[in-house]
DNA sequence: ATACTTAAATAGAATTATTCTAATTTTAAT
DNA sequence: ATTAAAATTAGAATAATTCTATTTAAGTAT
């Protein structure tokens, strides 16, 4: 937890809980999940100080926002590049490996994205997992 | 506006107006966008007419819905493979060609997406355009 | 250690997007 | 013209997020 250091970033225990409860997770955490998670410690924590942590800790580079769900954020603490695999019944989000390679130079020899500042890329795939599919037949 | 009869769907005023509107539409437009630029002619057509009529339209493949924003859901006529490019700023939303190729396979023997249907992809490339660039320095 | 400055946390209201419910109307088939 | 099923309506309900004003605490300087 060395990482909020160096952000400039304050270290409240609201913080750390928050940082520490996203260290390694894989599950793709809204809001909510990581506020359940964690007021049973912090009876006292506000929904706006996740809201406001997640926010800086994105700003910060710390984790990502994915948008996956209309309707809900996510957050990763994996920022390696890599992309999702997500089960339009259960909602189960898979972490893919980042086997897919961008043709940006093809991209951008068709002018679109001339001039444009990228910061970020969002794969998902979206589909029925083995599961549910077993289920639902 | 054949295509409505395809999908067995009743041809009513609301949901043909709609399904012009967004007809070679570029926008991306949420659903409130099309409220608003259909209610004039339709002053009783409630909110909830907007959406399911779009939920069906997708159910029937004559839309996709894009998650590229959480918090607000938009839809899109186009139903050819393409993507995304979205402006963070001022949320403005590009057309990208299908420039961009899965290696499908390379995944699949990753084992991961084993018994997966797959249903769809969204590729979502998020930057800052040439213009807001321009006005934020 | 103490005081200070500023960032962060809090409670709760407000906002936004979407979904639900129950009643009414319309479509399309007979 | 009748009818059954599907669609529309109004408005309430829900869910997620943002905002506002106030209080508290972190980190720095004294």
């Amino acid at each position: 937890m060395e990482k909020l250091k160096k952000t400039g970033l304050k270290q409240t225990p609201q913080r750390m809980a928050i940082l520490n409860h996203l260290d390694g997770n894989k599950s793709h955490p809204s809001a909510e999940d990581i506020y359940r998670a964690i007021s049973p410690k912090f009876p006292s924590m506000s929904f706006a100080t996740v809201y406001n942590t997640l926010e800086s800790l994105k700003d910060h580079g710390l984790i990502k926002e994915l948008t996956i769900e209309s309707g809900k954020k996510r957050f990763d603490p994996d920022i390696s590049e890599h992309h999702h695999l997500i089960c339009v019944e259960c909602k189960k989000i898979f972490d893919l490996p980042h086997e897919i390679r961008l043709h940006q130079k093809a991209m951008a020899s068709a002018g679109i994205m001339k001039g444009f500042k990228i910061l970020g890329t969002q794969i998902n795939i979206y589909g029925v997992c083995p599961e549910c599919s077993r289920a639902s037949h």
